[in-house]
DNA sequence: GGTTAATAGTTACCCTAGTTAATTATTGGA
DNA sequence: TCCAATAATTAACTAGGGTAACTATTAACC
């Protein structure tokens, strides 16, 4: 399929721009936001889980997780472990994220207008296949 | 569709990664590679064209294109018009290109592995149809 | 049980690549 | 002819990531 990937690219700047436009709003950018959709996933996690599943080195979640920390929107939960730091969202990061959510959603919708639902599971199959040959 | 944009963002960066692994022999990235790419397609193009293509500001463009003539790949070509610089690919941007082309194939062939030609199709429909609303 | 290896996080420094604002040169239109 | 728009550039700044080196802690092994 000639031309996927340049595409795939192409559009991955100006989609990025609107979300940050979108985050700004609340001193956030998408980078943090993923940081933070990761905790409300999994509840806690430590920074080295969070690095793994974005394939991010640690030095810049340690930046993310401590700008995350100076918004109040995450927390160190107390452990046992000295070494590793387990965060969670705090009530206020709660909040925000469903906030964003639900903007990020209606943005989301919004993008994908005019698309049938299979279409889209097909493109969401396309990338989680391709997730694990890259 | 619940987490097609998510998975979207999550996969751009080890995809730009291996694909700048490929360039990197070249002395090339994969920003470098769009703009030879644009030449490739266009034959020549002014830096606004390539500007206005991939929405990236002109003064991005500017350090692309003197990059790209500091390895000899693109030369400006005489124009009538003072004002805009016409670029077009040297002999030895065309022979990179055909070299590049072949492993970036390869490569896309490689991640696409296991993928029906139609969900392929099906993929790039989507991604064509949400530029527009982007 | 004590030494060694591995792991989690951090710090410092650098790189890529983008942006905005201001500037120059040129062109096209009133 | 003069003024506005356009193409390209320069300068200064920003976001975000990477590597290497370091500290502290934990796990593993003899």
């Amino acid at each position: 399929m000639e031309g996927l990937f340049r595409q795939y690219i192409r559009i991955y700047r100006p989609l990025m721009k609107s979300l940050n436009e979108l985050l700004e709003k609340y001193q956030l950018s998408y980078s943090l936001w993923q940081v933070i959709v990761y905790l409300k996933d999994e509840g806690t996690s430590t920074l080295v889980d969070i690095s793994n599943y974005y394939q991010v080195e640690k030095p810049s979640i340690t930046r993310r997780v401590h700008r995350l920390q100076e918004l109040g929107l995450i927390e160190e939960v107390p452990s046992a472990n000295r070494r590793e730091k387990i965060m969670e969202l705090t009530a206020e990061g709660k909040r925000i994220y469903q906030i964003c959510r639900e903007e990020i959603t209606a943005l989301e919708h919004h993008i994908s207008k005019g698309l049938s639902e299979e279409e889209q599971q097909t493109a969401f199959q396309f990338l989680m296949k391709i997730q694990d040959n890259i």
